[in-house]
DNA sequence: CTCACATGTTAAG
DNA sequence: TTAACCTGTGAGC
């Protein structure tokens, strides 16, 4: 579920059912029960998402900061007439008259002051999807970098807001390696993978699904059934180890990098030699 | 039904 | 580098 672009839609959601009114927090499951009980009442101001952490503004220069880890969700439901009962381990709820939010599985859901909140968001590399977001500085850190551009991309500090579905598509579609040098990409390459990043994670912000094959590849222009992918949209490499590449029919090749599955095409993205 | 694995990060070894 | 955390899903028995 949580890339970038899920914490984004998710701020939308939260803006749109809560902002500017009082709002009732709750902790049903008990594990942010103090955090719920400070809140309960105040008047939520502005959720907004960097990256993959996400800030709910409180009155009195209050956030919660959340984090929804690998497995976490945080529904939000409007234009109900009765909030009904939490199911299972809701750990933190949001609520009005007609409206509520359950936060599940989060590894992280502290109550910070601005300090905390400055000190989170300074640490983060640009987002691709705030229009504030300055790609140069990213690229500052990428052309000095003798780490991969696969590494580099996960790097929350490098850039903010890609995962393991967006690294693996955005280098599949500019056709570089995942392991080519992050210090031997041209300028070219990397405003390319920045500039496709902020086209698929727009998209991904209003679909809610990450779809990343372009109609000419497309299982329509291509004379292949369409194929449901599990994380709910469709793509060239992730998770498609041993399938045929949908641009040359090659199998996609998989292999773990600083403990995450990396997937390219050995064809269409042509390895890095030597010290690359 | 049980088990492995996952769009993530942190801390321990 | 590995384990740990938290939950849902799909594959396999």
């Amino acid at each position: 579920m949580p890339e970038g672009h899920t914490l984004r839609r998710l701020a939308g959601h939260l803006n749109e059912a809560f902002a500017g009114r009082s709002v009732r927090a709750s902790s049903p499951q008990g594990r942010f029960e103090v955090e719920a009980r400070t809140l309960d009442g105040a008047v939520l101001l502005e959720a907004d998402a960097i990256g993959k952490q996400l800030f709910i503004e409180f009155t009195g220069e209050r956030f919660v900061h959340v984090h929804l880890g690998l497995i976490g969700g945080f529904d939000v439901t409007t234009g109900v007439s009765e909030v009904p009962a939490p199911v299972g381990a809701v750990r933190l709820r949001l609520q009005t008259h007609d409206a509520y939010a359950d936060l599940r599985g989060a590894t992280r859901c502290d109550l910070v002051g601005p300090e905390t909140f400055e000190r989170v968001r300074a640490q983060l590399g640009p987002d691709p999807l705030r229009p504030d977001a300055d790609v140069e500085a990213a690229w500052r850190k990428v052309r000095a970098s003798a780490r991969s551009i696969g590494d580099l991309l996960m790097d929350q500090t490098v850039l903010a807001g890609v995962g393991n579905v967006y690294r693996a598509e955005v280098l599949f579609r500019q056709r570089i390696h995942p392991l080519r040098l992050g210090r031997n990409l041209t300028r070219k390459q990397f405003v390319a993978i920045w500039d496709d990043l902020v086209v698929l994670m727009g998209e991904g912000v209003v679909s809610g699904r990450i779809d990343t094959v372009r109609p000419e590849h497309s299982p329509e222009a291509m004379g292949r059934p369409a194929r449901k992918d599990d994380h709910g949209g469709e793509v060239y490499v992730y998770r498609r180890t041993q399938m045929p590449c949908l641009v040359c029919g090659r199998p996609v090749r998989s292999s773990v990098l600083a403990g995450r599955n990396l997937f390219w095409c050995a064809k269409c993205q042509v390895a890095p030699r030597g010290r690359d």
